[in-house]
DNA sequence: AGTACAATTCTTGTATACAAAGTACACGGA
DNA sequence: TCCGTGTACTTTGTATACAAGAATTGTACT
């Protein structure tokens, strides 16, 4: 039952630091299941710490919106129901939107080369058909779109609200027939860029959330995560 | 015994949060300045509680990003450049504009009866010339359409952006001369709501940033606040 | 007089101790 | 058997103690 929980010794960050990446990473893999408690003696020992580094990093979770504060009981992890899990993507929808539209004003020649290598490497790795390889050239590419745009609130909020959906990622790249769908959406997004077209880069951005939508809540239904609350 | 700073005894909240939001508040209206440090024993003292609650309100303060950390050194609160100002209205644009399309399609009948109230009260507000009245008519308003989108992530986002400009929300009705232009961008936002007319209403959202945005930058370019950073 | 080194002091980072509150369980009575 | 009350335990909330690192200041030597 005991997971690989310890914490990486290599890292030299602040306790608290530590304790966030770990928790946060264990609710986003869903090694932490949501409604699961977290709590502090518990956490305390199984990552060798004292309380405080817990506490804080819960603070940092629980602002992230992914552990819910339940007074005098403790924190638990968020539950994700479809329609939070629908709010953000409809978030994401505008601001992956406006992240294409602002790189085609201001990618620099090094970002468009980067762009094009990085599309051709996720054209690679859909050949490839690893589900992991796959997913790490979609980050990669749609980072460098979103670097592009050299806003850092946007950067921050982008990766954050991405992050929310860790848990599906790979939901919407399992399936093989939708391959050549993002391949040709990807390159969409690659040429309208390249071209500085703003609104089709923008169309093209919101066509490929939407698409991701379709996946996703498709799977949600198939495959509800959310636990029931312990009372 | 009551000073000016002590913590609100009213408030059942856990201290913690009575600190953030104290200090929030203060870093808000401005009475802590940009770069500032943020000493916890000081403000433990100041505030009348133990380091702990100040410790984890600064934590949710640091992901916030009004204040930032320096390792070993603490806290301080964050500049605000005009790149900063720029890259949040950037964002808020995009969001305002969402706003504004969800608003066109979810509206309730009391909200759109809400609205209509709320847009008559901004317009005699200018008429009173008072500069408190009409910054409360004008979030009244917006949290209007806000809410109507019925997407908590969009509100909360909403409204964390806004709070970034709390202290440049006078800079912009100060202007009387701005008053008419406000009133009708107001009223254009309202009557393309009540139309259910999404693309009008988006472009007259974008419109009413992007004047603010005017005001904004004018301003923190005759009075910046950021002040040099000590070392 | 200027520079370098050392010591002191200030501040954060971490751990632990203590208090308060809420919950669960058991026991007793109806 | 069921309900209510009381007690004990669990868990959080808060405060404080202790250690380690960084900065500043003072002193000594060149």
């Amino acid at each position: 039952m005991d997971h690989d929980f310890t914490v990486n010794m290599d890292e030299f960050l602040p306790l608290r630091d530590v304790v966030f990446n770990t928790l946060r990473r264990a609710i986003l893999t869903g090694e932490l299941k949501p409604g699961e408690r977290l709590m502090e003696i518990h956490l305390a020992n199984r990552l060798g710490v004292s309380r405080t580094p817990i506490r804080e990093a819960i603070r940092k979770l629980e602002l992230e919106g992914l552990v819910t504060m339940i007074p005098r009981r403790g924190a638990e992890v968020a539950q994700i129901t479809e329609k939070s899990l629908q709010d953000v993507l409809e978030v994401r929808r505008a601001l992956d939107a406006l992240c294409a539209e602002l790189a085609c004003d201001r990618i620099t020649v090094e970002g468009k080369a980067a762009l094009k290598k990085a599309c051709d490497s996720f054209e690679e790795a859909t050949k490839t058909g690893e589900v992991v390889t796959i997913a790490e050239a979609d980050v990669a590419l749609h980072d460098i779109i979103v670097q592009a745009t050299g806003n850092q609130r946007l950067i921050q909020l982008i990766n954050n609200l991405s992050e929310q959906m860790y848990r599906y990622r790979f939901e919407y790249i399992k399936d093989e027939s939708g391959h050549e769908n993002l391949v040709n959406e990807h390159r969409m997004i690659y040429e309208s860029i390249m071209d500085g077209d703003r609104e089709k880069a923008a169309a093209a951005a919101r066509l490929h959330i939407d698409n991701q939508e379709q996946s996703i809540i498709r799977q949600i239904r198939i495959d509800p995560r959310g636990k029931p609350r312990r009372h």
